[in-house]
DNA sequence: CCGCCCTTGTGAAAGGTTTCACAAACCAAG
DNA sequence: CTTGGTTTGTGAAACCTTTCACAAGGGCGG
């Protein structure tokens, strides 16, 4: 088992996590893999290759424990424990972020937060003082944020990215629209709105053009 | 060429489509594969066999003419007209959305919001009127919005999206931390936030997990 | 016009992921 | 204890994506 996983394998392996996390509350106790697949879209082989790469958390004919198996994905996800964020840029999609309930209640707190605005600076936001950035380094080493956010406009992303990577933190999450490299083996998840937008787009011109050339 | 394209490669393209853009207004003429692959970490092989899929764009010994190119891509992915956006749920990301220009410059123009807030409805956020949900049909047919976008919180999210359907939107952009099946061929993306947090969050795991037992 | 250098476009090979299909295991009932 | 119904875990097959490698084509200097 264990080799290297797929990017894919653990995004679904999140998703069966939420799904395993609503069922335990709802006080179900036994799950079968075909149940487990439905709400991410995936086939119930695909359920069971995934979760054996990690080991054997079925009992055959019975299915899995809805509470072994979330303890088991919390420990591979390391969900088991909650991670502090530090977030960069404080305009619309940072003071989003810092009022969105949902990211604390799944065990990411923001815990810092920097903005170049002299205006912004020292102000509240969400109950959180926001600092400048010549205070990245000491106080994320301080505070001991682990993972970085990047909400700043695109032309700044990269260098902040490095600076947050220099200030030690282990992963970014990046909100600009530009593909920032991995340095020094601490990942990079982008979120790009644009892109998927232009996905999208993709897909309707193109259902257009073939409708166009059918009909 | 041109048979199913893979989710993958069109979101190279758009990549592709941004640097060429950049190269435009910087005046640059030509262009090889190696010097577009660069930026989204893809190879020279892939941005040619990526473009092969549509045709024949460059000139052997010469590379691709940066103002052909940027035209057939904005052709490819549909991006040679702009897009009209329906928003549902003008909370924390939704006010986000209404507030961040650079949808507008990039050809998606929110032009329809919606909540079930009765103190929001009928204010203006961002210069756009707050409508209650039971205009969401009407609203849609008369200005013609072709993306819905569903920023409501997770227990809606799926109603919602079927809703939007019904009025007739073509794809639909999700911020909810939900898996929504597509119904009836309008595609649907999701930007997760908690998801890509659980994606580092795992690798940060992983890493800990090697380095721990190798040293 | 010729020859050289450069870059594309593309089959073929390699690499990776998903699906299939079935033996092994477990529970419950009799 | 045995039988039957059910579901896991997993090699093998199918499928899809990426990389390789090279012939074909184009421009430029001489």
């Amino acid at each position: 088992m264990s080799g290297r996983i797929s990017d894919s394998t653990v995004r679904r392996l999140s998703l069966y996590l939420r799904m395993l996390r609503d069922l335990e509350r709802a006080g179900v106790e036994f799950v079968s893999s075909s149940q487990l697949a439905e709400p991410s879209g995936a086939t119930s082989a695909q359920v069971r290759k995934d979760l054996s790469h990690f080991g054997s958390f079925g009992k055959r004919g019975r299915g899995y424990s809805v509470d072994g198996l979330v303890r088991a994905l919390e420990n591979i996800l390391g969900l088991s424990r909650s991670w502090r964020l530090a977030l960069v840029g404080v305009g619309k999609i940072g003071s989003a972020l810092l009022g969105y309930g949902g990211l604390a209640a799944r065990g990411f707190d923001v815990v810092a937060a920097f903005d170049v605005d002299e205006a912004k600076i020292g102000t509240r936001a969400h109950g959180l003082r926001i600092r400048p950035m010549r205070e990245l380094r000491p106080v994320i080493a301080e505070c001991g944020a682990e993972i970085g956010v990047v909400a700043t406009p695109t032309e700044v992303a990269a260098e902040v990215a490095a600076e947050l990577e220099r200030a030690g933190v282990g992963a970014i999450l990046n909100f600009a629209p530009i593909e920032l490299s991995e340095v020094n083996g601490v990942p990079i998840r982008t979120v790009d709105i644009v892109l998927e937008l232009e996905g999208l787009s993709y897909l309707m011109s193109e259902s257009g053009r073939r409708t166009g050339s059918d009909a």
